[in-house]
DNA sequence: TCTTGCAGAACGAATGATCGTTCGTAAATC
DNA sequence: GATTTACGAACGATCATTCGTTCTGCAAGA
């Protein structure tokens, strides 16, 4: 098989990692529970592996950061019009919660255990992409093509919309993903768009 | 002052308990953490007061869920129409991440670390809920007033559209509650309110 | 008014459990 | 034979909680 790209055990630790957190939480979730999932009897094994158990948590948080930082950096150069923007950006968090379930739950729900210079790093992030997402949604209040309102409470009402997803959402539900993607856009944008 | 109803010192716990949980998460607050906020120098003091750190975590869940319950109860028994029942289930949900902001954050985040009977109970409780709320959706779906589309998406992209509200909602912010409900119930309902 | 007694509240030490991590060594892999 | 990986014991820290004692405030009795 040519797809047999083994896997290193590192990345078999971080992707068991990131369930145990989703399933426990970041500060439930113990070290011999982990060297459990993935087989070893030891959690001082581990550490042939890993360097902490806060490493882990850091690149869960900054992966996916980057996966959204660069999501919309390309939506803000090939998409036009801001209705279209925003469409796309709706998308883009829906394929990443479908795609990448576990991480993404960490990364939403565990990030404020990350320590000092991480902590405020990620914020850092966070706050940028916020700012350029709400930065769309002004722009388009401002023409006329979004409705008249705080563009706070838009941005976030929307950010938040979709954050069930990658708790509700399994591969053998008789939902599929676009149908998924279809009824949001529709149920937010056709609330977004002004036609008064 | 007649308004001096002096609060109990459990009270005190009760309350500065959620505030630290709010904070911190519920398994990385210690009831050091907690002796130090409510002014006691022994984490042993607490245990005049309270029977156990979880029984705090109980009573704040169960708490907010009678809310919740309470509230959908009495919205299918007075409001009629289905839109305007999804009108005052949104307002309820808002106006209760308004009024118990620190509350309602454990309720959301930290009910997972309730453990066997309690956490059961609790997620009988929200099954009910969310039940209710799905079934006056489906009705409105059946009846032509809402968007066709898969009624859990609506239901659960409704539920977690306000969940922002209690992490970024402060009394002087210069938005008022009342403005925050006509903006969200203006960008959700009229993509739910069917216009073909 | 002063003393006495009592109960609730706070303390401080201690318990057993569990945590993340280190270290020296042994097994496994190449 | 060299290097990676796993082990097992151990470390120090911290956790929630228990226990016996002390402190505090207040009411009853003298």
């Amino acid at each position: 098989m040519a797809s047999t790209l083994k896997k290193s055990k590192k990345q078999i630790i971080f992707e068991e990692a990131a369930r145990l957190f989703k399933d426990k939480g970041y500060k439930a979730a113990s070290m011999r529970d982990l060297a459990d999932r993935v087989g070893l009897e030891q959690a001082s094994s581990l550490y042939s592996h890993i360097r902490s158990k806060e490493e882990i948590l850091q690149k869960i948080c900054l992966d996916n950061a980057s996966k959204f930082s660069e999501g919309i950096q390309e939506i803000e150069q090939s998409v036009v019009g801001v209705g279209a923007q925003v469409r796309a950006l709706i998308r883009l968090h829906i394929r990443i919660a479908i795609k990448d379930t576990t991480s993404v739950t960490v990364f939403n729900d565990e990030w404020r255990h990350l320590s000092p210079p991480y902590l405020e790093e990620f914020l850092a992030l966070r706050h940028d992409y916020e700012d350029r997402f709400r930065k769309i949604i002004e722009k388009g209040i401002d023409q006329g093509e979004f409705r008249g309102m705080n563009s706070a409470v838009a941005l976030y009402t929307l950010l938040n919309a979709f954050r069930w997803i990658h708790y509700w959402y399994k591969p053998d539900r008789e939902l599929s993903p676009e149908a998924i993607e279809k009824d949001i856009i529709n149920l937010l944008l056709n609330g977004l768009a002004n036609k008064s």
